[in-house]
DNA sequence: ATGTATGCAAAACATTTGCACCTGG
DNA sequence: CCAGGTGCAAATGTTTTGCATACAT
């Protein structure tokens, strides 16, 4: 039961705020825009307006239950808060997205901010390439220009 | 003579091109947005329209002259391409950026994306922080929040 | 001269906001 | 019941595009 989440992070428990809690955590892709998950709403014949999903994504940002990542492509996705931090890698080709972390990569990070007087409040990796899944269009090509 | 950086890259050398190439060298602040120097060429009274100033950026990303960099407050700013690839770190209080390379995190996306069955096309890596220079409003306090 | 580049205004696009109405506790 | 949440439409801010004109080669 999501109410109990929403409880938790000081939200009224509304249809909407339900609703997109369970498009979050039961999409296959992990990362999703305002615009998937209207679009997942109206498939569920949910009468909810985009401007409110954009609300409570943002709501649920503020309240640290998903996070709001910028990748190159320009649209905002959001990513239900599990587990600690990661960083990206993803495909140009498929969209396909992968998590990692790296201890070597975080440690070196605090040590540059050190070395140039900063405090880390938060950063933001990702890598870009080609993948060589299946199901990727571009599979086998050396490098896809 | 920036005439030649342009032909080299194969544009066709115009007032417009010539000058934002002039402004994005001249700049102090290396990271500009297309409002930014379109500004800019208000101020020096030049009739040269904000459209103008996108489709010059974004034909000098594809040159390769400059890079078009998305960081966390929405808008897209561009840097010339001046020596070889960095990393960026900004200030959240003052808007300060600065770069740094870490062979180190180099090193270990190259290890990454192998891991993981891709292979790199780029990467962005952003770190935001709080700075400690006497010209940032922020400077002294512990977290700000 | 000729094809490309430009200026302007309008369009496109993602996101936010105002406001009257509805809903959860 | 009442504060806060929501739908809709309109506003916003950034970037793109259509088209007639101007410019570089």
């Amino acid at each position: 039961m999501e109410g109990n989440d929403l409880r938790k992070a000081g939200l009224k428990v509304t249809l909407p705020r339900v609703k997109i809690l369970e498009i979050l955590e039961n999409s296959p892709n992990r990362h999703l825009s305002a615009e998937d998950i209207y679009r997942r709403l109206v498939d569920l014949r949910e009468d909810i307006g985009l401007a409110t999903v954009y609300r409570v994504l943002t709501q649920f940002e503020s309240a640290g239950l998903v996070t709001r990542h910028h990748f190159a492509d320009g649209m905002a996705v959001f990513e239900l808060n599990a587990g600690p931090h990661h960083d990206h890698i993803l495909c140009l080709d498929c969209g396909h997205v992968e998590e990692f972390v790296d201890a070597g990569i975080e440690e070196r990070q605090n040590s540059v901010a050190e070395r140039l007087g900063f405090s880390i409040s938060e950063h933001a990796l990702v890598i870009y390439g080609h993948c060589q899944r299946t199901s990727c269009p571009h599979r086998g090509k050396k490098t896809a220009d």
